[in-house]
DNA sequence: TCGAATCACTATACCGGTTAAGTGTCAATA
DNA sequence: TATTGACACTTAACCGGTATAGTGATTCGA
């Protein structure tokens, strides 16, 4: 009926309740045969140690914390999301460490939670995801002396430690491969501007472009369909029509795609689209998207790990992901002039 | 630096911890200069319960716990979950109580923390979703004697408090709507059907429709692109085509939507789709997808808040939330019978 | 004017763990 | 044979709240 404590194995075995906790945790100061007495006990009995107990004991709460702070509804589509926190249960869940979570109206609200979960020992750290330029919760949670891993760049982390991939070289990959099948003119509809994320893929489109000798443009959207299909119309309406366009997130791939087809623009003859980030929503149009793929549930699990280390008061470095990996699909192809040349013969004969 | 605790207050203020924690929880015991004077300190120094001690001498978690068990890839593209979260928490934050948050495998491992949860008192209940028949978690939670609510129907339930949504009105509502456009055979392409709402709205389908004088069909499918377009094909193809679809969830409508179109067969001119859950997705194709619509964020709102009940003792009925509503696009209209019949005149002229 | 009731607190036990300090037993050592 | 030390525990304090039983002072009623 009740819950076992120590107490209860202490009596049946016929120890104090100290002697029980030094053969739970495996502390000195107890027989081979007494600790395997007791931990028979505690096995029959189904004892686990109460969390509230602990965590006042030890002054660490067990738990770990995520805050979340983009519209439920834009968010609901990311698959990204999900991933992640299976990567990271899939970790905690080990060390029986719980993961709190929220969601939160925007920045204020998230920072205000933080606080109080931080005043209420409710956590011994947190994970932050879509960090932004000057953003407001590195020097909040530097103040509380709040352990926290960002997941995403350094660049903005300030002291805090980051676990991140490297977008430019997720760009690079993308500008490469369709440099290399001839393309000249590529464009970018991008992520909500002020995250760290969207600038630096940002910067490493247009180096990367101008590394390879061709044009490049970044076009300001917010991942919503509406956003990335006016992008779109923009860039195929413009002067200067790239062939291939990259997408930040895969609804506004998607979208884009979508806008380019109701525009009689055929994909991937006329034009070539890649999104960011794989998913299922990727395989499902025609055709099928070509995507930069990343295992995030990796992800997810290695920040658990540095963030326990943190919270632990190790000094801990960076640590870097996997690079995202490009995952051929229908939407990319040769651009028109390349596609006219290939059928009349090679160039220069 | 170190966090205040009552004891700190109670130093400031020149009483003992007890007048403290009479005059933070509003109990008698202290004069009303003296409950002022507590208050302004514990303001001034940003006082907050540790919740560890609170839970442990009150015996209450001050968290509520939510498991999920389906794919996370699968998961993630529904906006349902995180929009019953932000529900959950709106809710939830202003009794300071945390949700714990996990994905698990499978039911085995859901049960599993379930019970860990319980025995260490991370939580005071949980809420359950994707209620199964003959659920297993039922039992457990029931022998448990863990606070629970169910986020679906009050069929499988057994002995917990349901919070639900009639799902066989939302069938109704469609077929009703389809039936007054002049539709007789309409299909459906299923969740998973061990689910009660799958079966709900199966029996609800057959039901509307014997009513409603047409034919109508479920094929079973699982919520995935791939299974959403073969159930679509297979039903183009039979022999008794249907000239209208309800998908159960959003992503297998866009897939049926795709797959259709890549037949030959226009929609709505040939085929009207119906999508269950309204989401971003549902406009991002053309045409978009009329698609029943509900408050969910409401609905994990009204979950949290009977939960809160639940788990502090009372006993509390079964809560209903408003039926899902029809929400019109292009998706939908008149099939191709009527479409002739109308352009030649009024029929039996 | 004296006992009782009320008030505004204090002292203290308790929740269930962890842990530093103390105690009794026994074998090894000088 | 007395001393030391290691071992295997026990005792008790502590973490930060809540709650119950007291306590001294004041107010009230008869």
């Amino acid at each position: 009926m009740k819950r076992p404590t120590i107490a209860d194995i202490a009596r049946r075995a016929g120890v104090t309740k100290a002697a029980v906790s030094f053969a739970l945790n495996g502390q000195p100061g107890v027989s081979a045969a007494t600790r395997e007495r007791i931990l028979a006990i505690a096995e029959e009995i189904g004892f686990q140690p109460n969390s509230a107990a602990r965590a006042l004991s030890d002054g660490r709460a067990g738990a770990f914390g995520l805050i979340i702070d983009r519209p439920p509804n834009m968010l609901g589509i990311e698959p990204w999301f999900m991933q992640l926190v299976a990567g990271i249960q899939a970790e905690l869940s080990g060390d029986h460490a719980a993961l709190l979570f929220s969601t939160a109206e925007d920045q204020a609200a998230e920072i205000a939670m933080y606080r109080s979960w931080w005043a209420q020992r409710r956590v011994d750290g947190v994970f932050l995801v879509d960090l932004q330029i000057n953003d407001q919760r590195v020097p909040v949670l530097e103040e509380l002396r709040m352990p926290a891993v960002v997941i995403g760049t350094p660049l903005g982390a300030g002291s805090l430690t980051a676990v991140w991939q490297d977008d430019a070289a997720g760009i690079i990959s993308a500008v490469e491969y369709l440099a290399g099948l001839g393309h000249r003119r590529i464009a970018r509809v991008t992520g909500i501007p002020r995250f760290w994320h969207t600038k630096i893929r940002t910067d490493a489109l247009a180096e990367a472009a101008q590394s390879a000798g061709i044009e490049s443009i970044s076009v300001e959207a917010d991942y919503t369909r509406e956003r990335g299909a006016e992008a779109t119309r923009t860039l195929l309406r413009g002067p200067r029509r790239p062939t291939a366009i990259i997408y930040d997130n895969d609804l506004m791939a998607i979208s884009g795609l979508i806008s380019a087809q109701r525009m009689g623009v055929e994909v991937p003859a006329e034009l070539s689209i890649v999104a960011w980030d794989d998913s299922p929503l990727c395989e499902l149009v025609h055709p099928p998207l070509t995507a930069l793929s990343r295992d995030i549930p990796a992800y997810g699990a290695h920040a658990a790990r540095i963030l326990a280390r943190v919270a632990s008061g190790e000094a801990v470095g960076h640590f870097q992901e996997d690079p995202p990996v490009l995952t051929l699909r229908g939407s990319t192809g040769s651009p028109p002039l390349v596609r006219r040349l290939s059928r009349a013969g090679p160039p220069g004969s």
